[in-house]
DNA sequence: AAAAAACATCCGTATTTTCCGCAAATTTCA
DNA sequence: TGAAATTTGCGGAAAATACGGATGTTTTTT
């Protein structure tokens, strides 16, 4: 079975110990790693390839959403849960658009993480009810349409004919789509999607 | 819209021509060609590159059994639904194992027909009641793991590493793949395969 | 049991396509 | 007004694909 890879960031080496903990006796998770607040945020991503990076720092706000948005617009096949202390109305909205896929409150249960990691790894949202969201593709609507045509079988140049625009710059779109999908090849992207459900 | 290609072969032009009008209705599905018993049914196919060929051939039933298996092996792509007003249980069963997608008796109705080309389409079998069946893939095991392993991201050097085969045998197999699916690309057949059912 | 068909394995060569790095102008949107 | 998206170019290494050819095994058919 594949499981679930995880990648914990957190400032609290007991709590992030707990957490891990929670998570193993999953049998369909595995926690790949915990760091502390990361300076080499990017290269900790590179080395554990988290599907799901969970996010528990109690301080630094600012910090949160930064890191937030660095990983969802740069590393959107990892997907954020945010795990806060603090649940007021901006600060959860606050990390919605910054890019996160989940909101859970420490105030909740362990199972309510577990159900957050779980949808958030099928692509679902999950947020306080109060908040009302809409799932987006980590990916444009160029960036989307080039990697409908990937799919149909189309090469880059007829894709450049069918988009109306040049072989360069759909070369361009299918580099973004493989960094943000984190593969190597259109058919590694094209398998990817499906998987993620950006294509059917 | 993307519109069922349909080919239809057969012998009588006024039956052919009135289930041409027949589909022609139906918005989802466009006739690209109707041949009579064909010599070249190759290169018709190569030419019309259609998603369901009907065959409507009421004579000469063992051609009909060795276009049947040719088209299955070859052009799997291509899904043959089976019109004939022969419906004995063992010729019903000889076309299936032919390798049709469906058997409509001439007693049917044409909403009967209309289903099972869609049914077809989509990689579901319809045959009468009395027979079980099972949809089989067009694909070897190991055609199946080579593109499994291709929806996965591998390159054609680490899919041999994995199944302990040369690069060269997984490039051979990657070329049937891609001509039992009808696509240029290893992007396209992991398009193609997710849309058939092959891969999830 | 023998013949035929399908499957799996390997190799060479030539061409096409993909993918990456570097750089930069224009548009769009919050 | 910045940040993100879109657009395009050049050049080059790597991968994929097409086109041949060859051999042994397994399965199916007759």
């Amino acid at each position: 079975m594949v499981k679930i890879n995880i990648l914990i960031i957190g400032d609290h080496g007991l709590v992030m110990d707990g957490i891990r903990q929670l998570l193993e006796r999953e049998p369909d998770m595995e926690v790949v790693g915990a760091v502390f607040s990361p300076t080499e945020l990017e290269k900790d991503i590179a080395d554990f390839q988290p599907d799901i990076i969970v996010i528990d720092a109690p301080s630094q706000r600012e910090n949160n959403l930064i890191w937030i948005k660095n990983i969802s617009s740069q590393f959107p096949a990892s997907k954020v849960v945010m795990l806060s202390g603090d649940d007021n109305t901006e600060y959860v909205h606050a990390v919605h658009e910054a890019g996160a896929y989940a909101f859970v409150s420490k105030c909740d249960s362990a199972e309510t993480l577990i159900h957050a990691i779980r949808e958030s790894y099928r692509g679902v949202k999950s947020f306080p009810a109060d908040l009302a969201f809409h799932d987006g593709s980590p990916l444009t609507d160029m960036e989307l349409a080039v990697l409908d045509l990937i799919a149909r079988d189309k090469t880059n140049s007829e894709i450049g004919e069918q988009l109306n625009i040049s072989k360069r710059t759909v070369e361009h779109h299918v580099s973004s789509i493989l960094r943000k999908l984190r593969v190597k090849s259109r058919a590694g992207a094209v398998g990817k999607a499906f998987r993620l459900g950006l294509l059917e």
